[in-house]
DNA sequence: GGGGCTGTTTGTCGGATCGCAAACAGGGAG
DNA sequence: CTCCCTGTTTGCGATCCGACAAACAGCCCC
């Protein structure tokens, strides 16, 4: 195992209650593991046998139907715990984590959940955190994907994109992981082919710059201004 | 102040895990509180001072939008906690509750809720796993609404009625409390024209009988076939 | 350096579903 | 018992958006 230094979790806000030592008792549960681009770290009905922080990297957290669709229901940026279906009482994963990056991550056997929080009653108020402000997200994509049209959804996910995982650029903002036209698409509940579209007028508006698995925004306001305004 | 009587909270999961003693004491930070219907238990935006269990009645959770569209976030039946934003780390509600039906429900102060768990971390433990519950649910209909066209969404969200809140009748199940086509047509994200044609469209087949404010379902069967049709 | 694979763009067409409008009906209030 | 309010039904036209199709273009791998 490597050594993990308690550094590296200073950054990590589910851990943002323990003081320094107790940080080093909780890595002395948990390994380091990587995931090379494109593989799988959980599978959506497997059993919840771990649960994880990313340190590196970037992850997508796809829903799959019985019919064979995708969702994408969200991306995981390093600094945030992830895999977390033990602590919500589950015994699977509700969903599959697929690496878009080599990515890095600490992982801890679900065993030791119930462990770690007798010890430190603050681990269990901060996965409540956690989990209340994924319910918030949820609930806003649920009222967007009730009420909204195609575009302001598209406009609103990639607004999302920006804050979490943005990365300025020359020419503005880009999000910061390769992402495909079909991605966002099932992100907002649309075909790949409206989404191609939507960017095409955009671009030609001056608002984005698209590119393969690549969007960069040069125009956030005029993006957002898009977001908020009410149908026609 | 009543007397709570600690068999009131035998059927609460949230408090499943805790004696009767313990049950007791729980008990004695909380009043219990009549909200007629039509009455607002507490308002999106408003302070989050307190957390609540329905005793008696059903509530209906929506969310309204900038533009004022209301979406239907979910229904509450007896024995549910709800009004928890607190114990996710919120100031403030997310969505506003209202009684359909004359209700009574168990009220703590949200002050209450840390010496609750200092004592009982077991309560942070379920508090835990219904707000993951719920989070499952939110990504549930993320899926649907994402994937699934009008009709085979609102034959979902008629099953879901039935199962969480279905009183048997003589010739069917019917939604145990007063819900009107526009309340179906917030919960799958279309319009109330729309939801009275599909059934009507519904009614024709046989599969189920309308009324005002009122919806009982037949040929429960027949409707799960509709719902897991994929679309043609 | 050249396939070939994957991702992107663009056009056309059709249909699901929404918006608008108007008539209808159950049921509570007085 | 009757009025009126709220909820429901239904028709029609408009349109957003998905399905199908075909061509194009980075980029990785051999």
């Amino acid at each position: 195992m490597n050594a993990l230094d308690r550094s590296i979790l200073d950054a990590v806000p589910a851990f943002a209650a323990l003081t320094g030592e107790e940080i080093d008792l909780v890595l002395a549960h948990a390994r380091s593991l990587r995931y090379p681009k494109g593989s799988t770290v959980f599978e959506q009905g497997g059993a919840a046998d771990s649960f994880f922080v990313l340190l590196h990297g970037h992850l997508q957290v796809v829903k799959l139907t019985p019919a064979g669709q995708q969702v994408v229901i969200r991306y995981v940026v390093p600094g945030e715990m992830f895999g977390i279906a033990v602590q919500m009482g589950r015994r699977s994963y509700p969903a599959t984590a697929q690496a878009i990056m080599d990515s890095l991550a600490l992982v801890w056997p679900s065993s030791a959940w119930p462990t770690l929080v007798a010890r430190y009653p603050a681990l269990a108020e901060s996965a409540l955190h956690i989990v209340g402000t994924r319910l918030d997200e949820a609930h806003v994509r649920v009222v967007e994907l009730a009420t909204e049209e195609v575009e302001r959804r598209v406009a609103h996910a990639l607004l999302r994109l920006l804050k979490q995982a943005g990365r300025k650029v020359d020419d503005g903002i880009e999000v910061a992981f390769p992402i495909t036209r079909e991605d966002v698409a099932q992100m907002t509940g649309t075909t790949l082919h409206t989404v191609s579209r939507i960017l095409s007028a955009w671009e030609a508006r001056g608002l984005v710059e698209g590119g393969r698995q690549r969007i960069v925004v040069r125009d956030p306001h005029g993006l957002f201004a898009i977001a908020e305004t009410p149908k026609a």
